[in-house]
DNA sequence: ATGTCC
């Protein structure tokens, strides 16, 4: 297909009638990058995402995009709500899959006399896994209210504070989120599964702030270099899997209906107006509530795992929210589309919202400055916070990259950490690791990843966000 | 990502 260079970091396909492209399609990424997407399969779905129904502008990809179901992880598709369809290929399987950074008043002298101590009781206290499960016992009417009441509904029960809410994307609750939408099935597996990390790329990490690139923003979001952080990487787990699995039959069975005719059967869709469509996003927000509460829960573990092993009290450690991004999303949003405002269906799939200085939906104490935006990288080399700018607001629906992206296939990945004593080589490096499954670690091996860096410093000079901070991990626990 | 095939 034709691929056109718009600059060092802009690259185009442009509108394809044969192909029933919609819009162009719009990748991000420089020749390095760009290397090893122009012959993956994930650019073929780039441009599949042009063909839905209603698109609005672009079917764009961010530097780190990968192979997804359907469209690619990384890819962002805005549709008109009145004309446009809504997908959940277009979300992926772990609704709200997302990222939050804890700060601390600690540097690293102050944690790596215990460090061991510290990975081990958070691997203990934090449940890590495919199919773990917490130590909460949900009644069937408080998951209900999970659902409903997302970060808020932890809280209420002790875990954490109100400032905690006051730093999750949405406050940590979609609202519009309706139970009733939801499978007794999707509520079984996820009855046991608020406050448990998962398996895959999610994680908990200890992590130093490595450098800062923007001493102003990072003040403003409570960072400096050499301090302490906890990042918590995890999404809705089981319950959100099941709310996806289930709404792709659904899609598929009324597309043909609704006179919907795609290249691929993965993106399975329904007009947003419809009921089918108006079902799905009530039960998307179900489980983006899921995993704002899930992540919410496992924070006041952390908490708790410092406050013991260091015995410190909590006003000492400061172990404060700085934020918390979904990368797996729909929202509906205001955005400017050629001069006129505009209600649209925004999907963010392995992409972060970033939001610019001034928006109304960053808390007021980061407004002057953009809204944090966390990019999670792989286990061995760093992490990222960046700012959200006016360029993204214009270019991408106000959106970034979400993380390193996967360089390897899972597959491909374990054949080379076959040999590899991954956890020894970490400890060398001063990584300590502890993990659940093996076969997980070395799916996750550092070079499985794209650098993350790389990635960064594509979506930072093309200005759709902006690097304020890089930490490096010091202590990991996963799945 | 996921009770990695009900």
């Amino acid at each position: 297909m034709e691929l056109i260079q718009l600059d060092p970091y802009r690259w185009e396909v442009p509108q394809d009638h044969e192909r029933g492209m919609r819009v162009p399609a719009r990748i991000y990424a420089d020749d390095r990058l760009m290397a090893a997407i122009r012959n993956d399969q994930s650019l073929v779905q780039v441009v599949n995402g042009a063909t839905l129904p209603g698109i609005v502008g672009a079917s764009l990809a961010m530097p780190d995009m990968h192979f997804g179901y359907g469209l690619p992880i990384g890819g962002v598709v805005a549709m008109d709500p009145d004309t446009g369809v809504i997908s959940p290929g277009g979300t992926g399987y772990d609704i709200n899959c997302g990222v939050r950074l804890l700060r601390s008043n600690l540097v690293e002298q102050d944690v790596r006399p215990r460090l061991k101590t510290l990975v081990e009781e958070l691997f203990r206290r934090i449940p890590t896994g495919v199919g773990s499960r917490g130590k909460l016992k949900l009644s069937p009417a408080d998951e209900r209210a999970v659902t409903l009441r997302g970060a808020r509904w932890a809280v209420q029960q002790g875990y954490g504070s109100e400032a905690d809410l006051a730093c999750i994307e949405a406050g940590g609750c979609l609202e519009g989120a309706d139970p009733d939408k939801v499978s007794s099935k999707a509520f079984e597996r996820g009855r046991s599964q608020v406050g448990t990390l998962g398996s895959g790329n999610h994680f908990l990490e200890v992590q130093i702030v490595d450098e800062v690139f923007d001493e102003h923003i990072a003040n403003v979001f409570g960072l400096f270099a050499g301090q302490i952080a906890v990042l918590i990487h995890t999404g809705s787990r089981g319950f959100g899997h099941q709310v996806c699995t289930d709404y792709l039959v659904v899609m598929e069975r009324c597309m043909e209906r609704y006179g919907i005719q795609l290249p691929d059967r993965q993106l399975a869709c329904a007009p947003f107006r419809s009921p089918e469509g108006q079902d799905y996003l009530a039960a998307m927000r179900c489980a983006a509530n899921f995993a704002f509460a899930n992540r919410q829960c496992i924070t006041a573990w952390a908490r708790q795992v410092f406050e013991q092993v260091l015995g410190m009290g909590p006003r000492d450690l400061g172990l404060a929210l700085v934020y918390d991004v979904a990368h797996n999303i729909v929202k509906i949003e205001e955005h400017l589309v050629n001069g006129t405002r505009r209600q649209l269906v925004v999907h963010r799939k392995g992409a972060t919202r970033a939001f610019p200085p001034g928006h109304p939906e960053v808390p007021p104490q980061y407004r002057a400055v953009g809204q944090p935006t966390l990019i999670p990288g792989d286990m061995g080399r760093a992490s990222y916070v960046l700012a959200g700018t006016q360029r993204a607001m214009e270019e991408t629906f106000g959106s970034t990259c979400h993380g390193a992206g996967r360089a390897l296939s899972r597959h491909a990945a374990k054949r080379l950490a076959k040999g590899h004593a991954i956890q020894r080589e970490l400890e060398d490096r001063g990584i300590i690791v502890r993990y659940t499954g093996r076969a997980t670690l070395m799916e996750e091996i550092p070079e499985a990843y794209k650098d993350v860096t790389d990635v960064v410093n594509v979506v930072h000079a093309a200005g759709i966000s902006r690097k304020v901070a890089r930490l490096r991990p010091i202590g990991v626990i996963k799945g």
